[in-house]
RNA sequence: GUGGAUGUAGCUCAGCCGGUUAGAGCAUCGGAUUGUGAUUCCGAGGGUCGCGGGUUCGAAUCCCGUCUUCCACCCCA
């Protein structure tokens, strides 16, 4: 019989235990935040009714959606029911319509899920991930004072993540759209595009903005688009130097003039919120493509590694839901892609694999005594330590080989010599040490020993 | 979805002006006086050379097609 070859489809991530360990570990620490933080958990399904989730009508969407079919509605053929979702917004605009009367406001949501998109696969970019999001939707109206409370929970997250100085960078849509109604850039639709195409500074550099917006498809002046550059170049390097910016930027339309307002406050409070200023930013060259954004906006970055690009991002929209219910919802969110950025982690050389979970693992010198093992590892489990016991008789050397592999640090030696002492044998594979220590003080001391390996582990 | 490159062992690759049984390193598995791993030594398994067709006495090697993967664009986490 012919095998089939044991593949997964493209774009998908998976890991082997200790890598996977690494990357539950990071998404501990986010959760950990988003709790501390007082955001409410919340989980929707992978598929929804393709009616919600195609309700931009957008191109874009509807060709990234992965639909979902029953056998029988394949049969029947048409736009199948279900579709996999591609975000966790859109879904949780539906929640929140749907529950609304059922809900407190402001309320404060985290979801860390899956989402689907079918994209072509690339290096560092995924058909399958996960999204790490919160969002406090308010009802009729929601203070621009969340719009700094966000930011304060990524400072947290990134900073319990130990992967290097990060900056989080602020721009506001208001500021922006305004200054290109000042401009005569005044269709919305218009300004999305040019948006789109400032957001791509960075990594394309000036020259080719410059050309593409002073080009047929734009046709601005090359006063206009001189303008603009200089415009969007604009980065603080301080809190004080932020607020000068601001305050040189001088007036201009109600949108220019709320956008600069919305900031000052914003940056304000960040503060307030005892994020430290060396890590957030002004940076009026953050674009975000998603139109849906109508005031601050925020990405990301870390210091050392720019080519990584934004690691979270997200934003204030005005109205959530307004595909599914008549009430006014704005709300601010942000959205840490998990699987991208622990694979770019990896990448970098940032994040290692993870420690076992197991702790201990007790051989089997003699399997007749296999019974005194397992009751050794009941009394470990029950003070919390982590024990997996070798169950098949094997070489001494083959189950340290074993252990070894699987990354478990410790390993207990019982033999007759040991029995009769009324010992127990502690071998520490990772420093190569072996210790005995009478039977009774085993728990005491694997717990010392485990705390210590933590302390390490920690710094 | 558009354009460009790639394809030899589980992985990284060598072999390619056509010529005997296709190689290396790493990995895997086994052994080195029977109570100690990752280091050392010895040995073993593993490839229809992406797939299909063509040229030829002979193809991993040349030609065509196809698929795959990768890169760029689009879009984005």
């Amino acid at each position: 019989m012919a095998l089939t070859p044991a593949r997964t489809p493209p774009g998908v991530l998976e890991l082997l235990p200790l890598d996977q360990i690494a990357f539950q570990d990071m998404l501990d620490t986010i959760r950990r935040n988003f709790e501390r933080f007082g955001f409410l958990p919340v989980e929707t399904p992978v598929f929804e009714l393709t009616d919600i989730l195609l309700t931009k009508e957008g191109g874009e969407t509807e060709r990234q959606v992965y639909f979902v079919q029953s056998t029988g509605g394949l049969e029947k053929g048409g736009t199948p029911e279900l579709a996999l979702r591609f975000d966790l917004t859109v879904p949780l605009a539906r929640y929140v319509a749907e529950h609304e009367h059922d809900l407190n406001f402001p309320f404060r949501r985290y979801q860390m899920q899956r989402v689907y998109r079918g994209e072509r696969a690339q290096r560092g970019r995924f058909r399958e991930f996960y999204q790490c999001d919160i969002d406090v939707i308010g009802k009729d109206s929601l203070s621009v004072r969340y719009d700094a409370e966000l930011p304060a929970v990524i400072y947290n997250v990134f900073r319990d993540l130990k992967i290097g100085p990060f900056t989080i960078q602020l721009n506001n849509r208001k500021l922006m759209r305004g200054f290109f109604e000042n401009l005569g850039v005044a269709d919305g639709e218009a300004q999305t595009l040019v948006l789109r195409e400032v957001d791509k500074l960075d990594k394309r550099g000036a020259d080719y903005v410059r050309d593409t917006l002073t080009g047929e498809a734009f046709g601005l002046s090359a006063d206009v688009v001189r303008k603009i550059l200089d415009f969007v170049a604009i980065r603080s390097t301080s809190h004080a130097d932020a607020l000068a910016h601001l305050a040189a930027l001088g007036q201009g339309g109600d949108t220019f003039n709320q956008g600069v307002a919305e900031l000052r406050e914003v940056l304000e409070l960040i503060r307030a919120f005892g994020v430290p200023e060396a890590f957030y930013a002004l940076n009026l060259s953050i674009a975000r493509g998603l139109d849906y954004y109508t005031g601050t906006v925020y990405e990301t970055h870390l210091v050392e590694h720019p080519q990584i690009g934004s690691i979270c991002s997200g934003g204030r929209y005005e109205n959530l839901a307004g595909h599914y219910t008549k009430s006014h919802l704005p709300g601010v969110g942000i959205s840490i892609g998990a699987t991208r950025l622990y694979w770019q982690l990896r990448e970098a050389g940032l994040i290692g694999t993870g420690t076992s979970t197991v702790d201990v693992i007790v051989t089997q010198m003699d399997e007749a005594e296999l019974p005194r093992y397992l009751a050794i590892a009941n009394e470990l489990r029950a003070a919390g330590i982590a024990t997996e016991v070798v169950l098949e008789p094997g070489k001494l050397a083959r189950q340290f080989k074993y252990a070894d592999r699987a990354g478990i640090r410790f390993a207990l030696v019982l033999g007759s010599d040991e029995i009769a002492r009324d010992a127990v044998q502690v071998k520490d594979l990772r420093r190569q040490e072996q210790f005995e220590v009478p039977r009774a003080e085993l728990v005491k001391t694997l717990r010392v020993e485990l705390e210590q390996a933590a302390a390490m582990a920690a710094r």
